[in-house]
DNA sequence: CCGTATCCAACAGGATACTG
DNA sequence: CAGTATCCTGTTGGATACGG
């Protein structure tokens, strides 16, 4: 038997469910995790986290190209809903050509260090889950 | 100074980011992130793995009840993602009426613990968020 | 340079009805 | 019970053009 430490991390599993589900009863008609997992819900803001987080401070149009395949509108949308968020700053610089620069807010990179995690496990499984998708797919001939 | 926590964990943070960053070069036509994060761009696979991870082995018209607003439709085509990508196990007994089992599989248990930690930061940022957009909704008068 | 405005296509996902 | 099939709507987000 050598299943103690997964074993005692499925017991903090089940604690931090329980932690959550029975939360969950109290606050019943507002549930604050689904109304924040919504901003995963969208195609670009965890990228642009990312990149903040690995440039910092950022201009406009230098994020823009290091985020492939956004499009000016959905950059200039996604910034502004993490923005009201309070997950990044906007500075604008009164310069001609103007000149505005994003940052991480502390709470953002508290958010930062969750996608983080998670883009860890999604790099490490990435393989696994691959190879089940393929197996599925051949079941169905 | 009593930053240094704070100042481990940045460097913790710039090394995962370079690390995930560097990465992205050497395989950079195929980003295994972006695509395992478009796992969450949907609405309901995260709620699905969570009450999975909560309730274990669960019946299909149970997890529905759960779920409070899937439809039959949307649970169905949530489940089968996740099956395909070998996160959760779907079991069919040959009874009458039919009864079917979802169960998180070891990788999707990996994930639930992921979302887990996402929860509990939205959770406990959830004040703040809403703190801030009443302050950037104010501003726009 | 950093946006906004407008238009439009694609798709996610809801409602409903039907089956093994 | 646990789906499938069909239809239909709202929203997301891309392309393009224009403005401060």
């Amino acid at each position: 038997m050598e299943v103690t430490v997964a074993d005692n991390q499925l017991i903090d599993f089940q604690k931090k469910l329980e932690i959550f589900f029975l939360g969950k009863e109290e606050h019943h008609e507002f549930c604050p995790v689904r109304d924040i997992m919504d901003r995963f819900s969208d195609k670009w803001s965890f990228l642009a986290i990312l990149n903040l987080g690995y440039s910092g401070t950022t201009r406009f149009n230098v994020l823009k190209g290091k985020i492939e395949g956004i499009s000016q509108r959905m950059l200039t949308v996604t910034l502004r809903s993490l923005e009201r968020d309070g997950l990044i700053t906007r500075k604008i610089y009164a310069e001609v050509p103007p000149r505005v620069e994003y940052e991480l807010t502390l709470l953002g990179k508290g958010l930062l260090r969750q996608i983080l995690e998670l883009a860890g496990w999604a790099s490490d499984s990435m393989e696994e889950i691959v190879k089940a998708r393929m197996d599925y797919d051949s079941k169905l001939q």
